[in-house]
DNA sequence: GATACTAAATTTAGATTCTAAATAAAAGTC
DNA sequence: GACTTTTATTTAGAATCTAAATTTAGTATC
């Protein structure tokens, strides 16, 4: 016997104030006429549910109604709005040497930010949810909000996650962290922490506020030390059986790529070959004994015409087109997002990527560099969390100030 | 302005209709209570909302109802179970070659099935239509039902279909197909024809009445000819921007692979590859001059012993290997299920196959095959009709015979 | 400044739907 | 035949939405 929904009269009106409260999330200021435009619902019961989610804190009424639109006879309009300070969410990007942590109130603006790093790359699981947890206070302090605001918290890391938000018991340190961090949040401020895989969070990141806007097929590709991809199809994030969905070692097996290195990693590391060979090229001042050559020194000289950096630049766009086409061919994405530390310098490859791209691949994706830079996992992390929220807006009691 | 979906009174009894039907169309023969706690409706309500279900057609109820379930006391309970001669579904799989027609219930039994050959592989959009209407008919005569009872229709075919069942404009012949099969299914007996791919329900039926009961990530394999796959994440088809998600053209780059040919054609060009040279093996009597070796010989012969066809089950075995690892890394599925008409033989590569992804994939899939076999898109197909007939049923109306 | 006009808010009556409790019915048990 | 058990039916009640009539709060016009 499965598990059915079935409908009460009571049901009703949570359904009607979810959808009111979605139209007013996603307007500036509605009044009553274009709320009952929007759902269909007659004045009674769109006023009615409009004084509902006032009590809960959810929206205010404006005054000076007449100020907003053009000159209107008749009576005033009632203008509702969203109260995006009813509560905020916490986005935790937990990288290898430091964390962010973005605050955003409801309307997903950024409202505070904070960024510590660790003591170094192999601390305790414990050591690195002390950090997080002082650095969202930071980032809390910066944003002028207390903690009993924080209405969910997500937080990205590179480790597969599962779709329920938890991981593997086969990974033992990103598991102890799991349960870990989830506890001390939760005991110290009473929050809801959920996990997720950081090249998801980036994808999601992108379709809200990168360049995926309205997309609703895929993939971002974390291009700088190691490939890795955030898929969307359908407009949801696709996680596999155990969250290992846009793994890419499969990398290894392509021909003319065959390592899931990024772009970052292969630009140091043919730069460094060609330096120790006899080549003429500027990229001999960058590195001046003692420092490495770096992505960075690449991209600026082959901005400079340096011939053996662009020659890099050509060697890069074919393995970006290579790799891309895999993606492309196998999941069919609209679009796919170049993300990471070099998603700037990305920029130049995606001309000679695109047109290397057609020969790959019979359908290839609209190719694009993330406009978000580091920040693409902590906006994902908000997105996430304001997903959370606006999906059970009604069952949350938010705590006034 | 975004469009949501608000409720009045009225759509309750939608709503619970709707459950109620699922709960009865997944039971036997159910009992007004059992629905009451499966529910959680009222009496009143659970008895009220079959009155309706049964006055529209897609329920009965049942007498002698003591004869169901153990002995019991007082008054006996009403007993209802679905009419599964309702109505009926048409999966039609569009081969090359032939189309092959199933009649299924509302239960999804097959009562009725009919295959006929096309003239040639090249012939006119137009034949075919005519070829497949009429193989439908037979189908229909040979399960006793008019044309009427039809309420759904999904066809398969190997091409990319997008989510919303259309043909991309950019596929000239299917295109046609599409146009001119749906227009002309219509006009004929008014029904409402739905495309989707061949290897996407292939894998819808494998879910369903296949090797991946239950499982919610998966993909199956379709290997004969040509590899492609149709992938499930979640439980959901994945389609891509333009349908063309499980195309596997990026084989042609993966090592040790080089092509997509499917396990059929690798075992006969690697067995006349074999009778080319000096080997001595039992292939030789099976291909006789000018008899064609197949696939079917190498894997008898393997399973005699023969060292040369044994040679190309490993050699198979490691191909199967390679491409399952790119699926099953990138997409992380819990069940990979082989398919298409080598999926018999293709059990014999199984285990050795296993072992081999263990080395390619951190995350290596159960690997079956499927015991579906050929029949498996007509099936799928069926199951993608009644998909569309249980979520729509409240809004068909049933003509009695 | 009085009157008319307009658009929105409010009130009122009505229709559905579900629930809950009381009553009736159809069996078996003693 | 009286009692028990289980289900069906009836009745009253609560919640929701709709629709139509009425009131309100402004602007426009004379």
């Amino acid at each position: 016997m499965p598990e059915i929904a079935t409908a009460t009269p009571q049901m009703l009106r949570r359904v009607n104030a979810a959808s009111v409260l979605a139209v007013i999330r996603s307007s500036d200021a509605v009044t009553v006429s274009e709320l009952m435009e929007a759902s269909g619902l007659t004045r009674a019961t769109t006023i009615s549910v409009c004084e509902d989610l006032m009590a809960r804190g959810w929206i205010r009424e404006l005054e000076n109604q007449r100020d907003f639109g053009t000159y209107q006879m008749g009576r005033p309009a009632r203008r509702f709005e969203l109260d995006e300070s009813a509560g905020c969410v916490l986005g935790i990007d937990v990288g290898v040497l430091k964390t962010t942590v973005v605050v955003a109130d409801l309307r997903g603006s950024t409202i505070g930010r904070a960024s510590e790093p660790f003591r170094g790359r192999e601390i305790e699981a414990e050591e690195r949810i002390r950090v997080i947890s002082q650095t969202a206070l930071l980032a809390l302090d910066a944003a002028g909000v207390v903690p009993d605001k924080v209405l969910a918290v997500t937080v990205g890391l590179a480790a597969p996650v599962g779709r329920d938000g938890n991981i593997l018991v086969s990974q033992p340190f990103w598991s102890l962290f799991d349960v870990g961090l989830k506890k001390a949040l939760h005991d110290l401020h009473g929050w809801a922490v959920m996990l997720e895989n950081d090249a998801n969070l980036a994808a999601l990141g992108e379709c809200w506020r990168g360049a995926g806007g309205g997309v609703q097929d895929l993939a971002v590709l974390l291009a700088g030390e190691r490939f890795g991809a955030g898929l969307v199809e359908s407009g949801r994030l696709l996680h596999g059986a155990a969250g290992g969905a846009g793994e890419m070692a499969y990398l290894d097996m392509v021909e003319g790529v065959g390592s899931p290195d990024g772009l970052a990693a292969l630009a140091r590391l043919w730069a460094t070959e060609a330096l120790a060979g006899e080549s003429k090229t500027t990229l001999r001042t960058a590195a001046a004994p003692g420092r490495e050559v770096t992505a960075q020194h690449v991209f600026a000289a082959a901005a400079q015409g340096d011939k053996v950096a662009l020659g890099i630049l050509d060697r890069l766009s074919d393995r970006l087109a290579r790799v891309v086409s895999t993606l492309a061919i196998l999941l069919n994405p609209e679009l796919v997002v170049i993300g990471g530390a070099v998603a700037d310098s990305a920029s130049a490859l995606l001309e000679p990527t695109a047109r290397k791209l057609a020969a790959y691949t019979a359908t290839p994706p609209r190719l694009a560099a993330s406009p978000l830079g580091d920040a693409i996992v902590g906006i994902g992390a908000v997105r996430h969390a304001l997903d959370h929220v606006e999906k059970n807006s009604l069952d949350l009691v938010l705590r006034r100030a």
